[in-house]
DNA sequence: CTTATTTCTTAATCTAGGTTAAGTGCTCCA
DNA sequence: TGGAGCACTTAACCTAGATTAAGAAATAAG
């Protein structure tokens, strides 16, 4: 049975984190994997574009990932950040079927499970359960992102700044610099003098 | 049977509130009432104190609530606003059961009913169709939350406004100024500037 | 190894929106 | 019915962060 899990190689991640809030039988997490599709995708790869209706959704495996619009064809805005064991997809569009206006782009060599739509809504038939799962993966991304609204109405660039080397200290090191303002909200010029700044304390 | 609705007010409109994404069976909608409870309150109660844990959410039947949180006590930040077939709580605090940083304000007399997390807990074993339901919700809220983050990154306040105007038409009407202001994100001086502003045009 | 492209830095200048302050209406309840 | 407090306005001045531009440093590509 050992070796049965070595198989899957880090497959078994996706199941570790399901069975973080619901539990499923052997048979259910077999089901589970059958309806999905590992991929291995390389750095660059844009694996959704603004414009289109999303299809899917991916776990991360290892590598990294993220999400963006664009303003006016010219300003990028980072929405989110997925590495190892962080879910990420244009939830607007795969919700509504309509296009979305996210992208979402292979930062690092990464592997990713693949959930489509339709599987999913396969799914939520077959293993009720996963409707909680999935339940509580939405309400806690929601918190994080109202969190994140609320500290762009009340926080200083720096404060944001600050905040996020506290809740994300591996992205600090693998994320572009220029991503980092565009996640937190200003431009990289502006971080890096504040960069600075901030060193000179 | 239509009496029967009649004595319940405009209790029945959070049962088709949740119609619209599972269907109740009569005797279902009849233990989901039993686990809730209808509420008059009047303008100015605070329903919920920042620095406490929440242990309910409300769905508005009539009237406003708003949910903002106060920084460096001092600045008021408006979270969301609440009227008629609405749903409004500190998610954060309800979900991880520990002290909130969001106060819950009636702006307007309202009518509302109470679920508190104890309940929602037991509904979801009693009736796990409520668990799409609530997964629907979250996801909706989810969606427009993150819209809301990525206008506040990518457009000005006068965008914002206009944005806000056309989606709540009916909040407009009601919300004093200066909470509208406080939602898109700007000082009651600025909004007032521009809205003289937007006038001109 | 060399060049090209992208990322990061620095600095001057500019602006959306904040702050402070003073004045004009409300509205509400004593 | 009058005055105490809110809600809104206007205006002068201020600042965090944007924009533009140009050079340095790091990666990538050939």
């Amino acid at each position: 049975m050992y070796s049965f899990y070595c198989t899957f190689g880090n497959m078994n991640l996706i199941l570790q984190n399901i069975s973080k809030h619901v539990s499923l039988t052997p048979e259910e997490e077999l089901l589970f994997l059958s309806k999905t599709e590992t991929k291995k995708v390389k750095a660059k790869t844009i694996l959704q574009n603004a414009g289109h209706v999303c299809k899917e959704g991916y776990f991360v495996n290892s590598g990294l990932l993220r999400s963006f619009n664009i303003n006016d064809n010219i300003v990028e805005h980072v929405m989110s950040f997925a590495c190892e064991g962080w879910w990420i997809s244009d939830m607007y569009s795969l919700l509504s079927q309509k296009p979305g206006n996210l992208f979402i782009e292979v930062l690092e060599d990464a592997e990713v499970v693949v959930l489509t739509k339709e599987n999913q809504e396969k799914l939520y038939l077959e293993i009720p359960k996963l409707e909680r799962f999935f339940r509580i993966l939405t309400e806690n991304s929601l918190v994080a992102n109202q969190e994140r609204l609320m500290d762009n109405l009340s926080l200083t660039a720096e404060e944001r700044f600050e905040k996020f080397c506290k809740k994300y200290p591996t992205l600090i090191q693998k994320v572009p610099q220029k991503q980092i303002a565009s996640y937190i909200g200003v431009t990289p010029e502006f971080f890096s003098k504040m960069k600075a700044r901030m060193l000179k304390k």
